[in-house]
DNA sequence: CTGTTAGCGCATTCAC
DNA sequence: GTGAATGCGCTAACAG
């Protein structure tokens, strides 16, 4: 197909139509408009309908601009996120979305690609939009940032990072953890792996969190920790397939695995299938984030709630924004593990 | 942990520093301080460093709404897509964000749950929010709606969705189809089935046009079409597994099937493996998406670009804002054949 | 180079 | 009830 030939159909920007085009046109001054604009109820029934023909007439639409500057306020609120490549980033901004979707504010979002781009907008963020709320997802702030937030005067919720100063919602991920290995244990098992993230260079905490739930876990029933079953590594399913295969090639391998992700959990799944281990007879595999995948495989997890985390921050906000709460303080998304059909007591 | 009481630490609101306040403290008129604020060079280096030491004393930020309300801009764009459930929409909502990184526009999205949301966001929207332009993802615009954009005076651009009068950057999908079919046919094969949604109610005609290509390259050498090749469903991977048995239990089965989306490969791929029917060499199959777990599973699959064509999009709406373009007119992303290990020549 | 002023479009007093 | 005036905070045009 012909590229189209660029006709000039743009006509000359005209002047667009004011408050005071409608005002001229019915006759009437230009408070009058904006208190039929804004439903203000003392204006009688005759002259509001004058001024809805002219404004009908005129294919006037108010300018959100100019009432912003006006009223103080934007009704809009941003939000800071990472990469959108992970898929519980977006689930948590649908949440958010939600809930905006059924308020009069609109979204603006911030994606952090780069730890300067992250601080480029935690610190210079008012220049740049006037927001009336601001929330970050999974990134945590430094004192300084925090202060900087508090201090801006612009209501802050933190989803999924945690502050003293400022309001958050967070998952417990050391009970999150502790709930995995516990339902394990309970089921009979004795021989529990762990496979998770690098711990050293934690890109945010969670990943150590869950394992000091697991580590606690083993401890209440004083199962020693085996060192053999602690296994770190990339994030994607492919290390995690091979990791699992090391971990089922021990001498005494174990009969079930916490993975700290679902993610890992599908790669310690095809690790099995290809050495021919049942799931869940002769192996019980736990995940961890119930993404959507999981419930396809069967995979038994926990559910963290990664939708409700972000209904919740919104909510948070909202509280912030009509004074019904100020910060700091601390909500902490519920847990459900999902028993699926990969665990299974040991054999 | 308890719940943090509610300590009244919020300090009544001060009321904002504005541009005046800077001008008296830095004993100059407030014109002066914009043009630092704006790096005009007329100022002097002496008077600029008066300015700049006040701003930094007083902390003061200027307000953006003020200033676009000035200017007449908003140094935003906006975004109508579907609900954010797709890694489609992802995918190309990453590639808008790349180009908007690294330019000064803000980024505010309108998610669309619903046909009745849809049509609000595409009737009224200048109400809501003052964007400088807008783009439009997956969702075709009736030609009322299309007039409305024009006639709005905001430049709209649509991305994977087609009207003649607008801008938009769309896919090939005739070409697509026909390119994963010739392909197939290339290799050997004569036996080719195509597995789809449901044409009749398309959500968006792409899926019929894969279709046409389908079909178009089975004529180009003359290949009889066989309706028994020709299965509809869901758009999810078990109900793709699901037709993918019964096609595979024909007498006669295909011995390559084209899917019109990744999904439906991978749901392919796993009816294959449960009849023990060999991939690729008693059965090609090749998908359409790139998604990325294509990649995982070394699918042999049609790129659309989902990126890219967000990329695409931004800039050409950037044309439209710097009038280096006007609509209406028409890009195609580019589509490229990943040929990986899913497909060979037929038995 | 720099201070002053007039809008940007709307909401909101305050009189009538 | 309704019109006129004032201000939101900033930019830009105009004097000086």
């Amino acid at each position: 197909m012909e590229p189209v030939p660029i006709t000039v159909t743009k006509m000359k920007d005209t002047p667009p139509t004011t408050i005071r085009d409608v005002a001229r046109k019915a006759k009437v001054g230009v408070g009058t408009v904006s208190r039929v604009l804004n439903d203000n109820p003392s204006v009688s029934e005759k002259t509001r309908e004058k001024v809805l023909t002219a404004i009908e007439e005129l294919d006037y639409t108010p300018n959100p601009i100019a009432r912003q500057l006006s009223v103080g306020r934007t009704l809009t609120i941003g939000i800071i996120l990472p990469y959108l490549t992970l898929p519980s980033y977006i689930e948590r901004l649908r949440g958010v979305q939600h809930v905006l979707a059924s308020s009069e504010y609109d979204l603006v979002i911030f994606c952090v690609d780069d730890p300067a781009q992250k601080n480029a907008y935690f610190q210079d963020l008012s220049r740049k939009s006037r927001v009336d709320g601001m929330l970050i997802v999974s990134l945590p702030p430094d004192d300084f940032q925090a202060d900087y937030f508090t201090r801006s005067g612009i209501p802050t919720v933190l989803i999924d990072s945690d502050h003293s100063k400022l309001c958050c919602v967070v998952a417990d991920d050391i009970e999150g953890g502790r709930m995995a290995t516990r339902y394990l244990i309970e089921l009979g098992h004795r021989k529990i792996a762990y496979l998770t993230d690098y711990l050293e260079t934690p890109f945010h905490p969670a990943m150590s969190y869950r394992y000091q739930g697991y580590r606690s876990a083993l401890e209440e029933v004083e199962i020693p920790y085996n060192p053999d079953y602690f296994m770190q590594g990339e994030r994607d399913r492919e290390s995690a397939r091979a990791l699992a295969k090391k971990l089922l090639s021990l001498d005494d391998p174990p009969s079930a695995v916490f993975a700290a992700s679902d993610a890992r959990a599908l790669g310690i799944l095809e690790a099995a299938q290809e050495m021919k281990i049942k799931v869940p007879s002769e192996l019980s595999v736990i995940g961890y984030d119930a993404i959507r995948e999981s419930a396809y495989y069967n995979l038994t997890t926990i559910d963290q709630s990664l939708f409700d985390s972000g209904v919740m921050g919104t909510q948070m906000l909202f509280d912030l924004l009509t004074n019904r709460a100020q910060p700091p303080c601390k909500k902490h998304v519920p847990l459900k593990l999902l028993a699926r059909s990969t665990t299974a007591p040991p054999p």
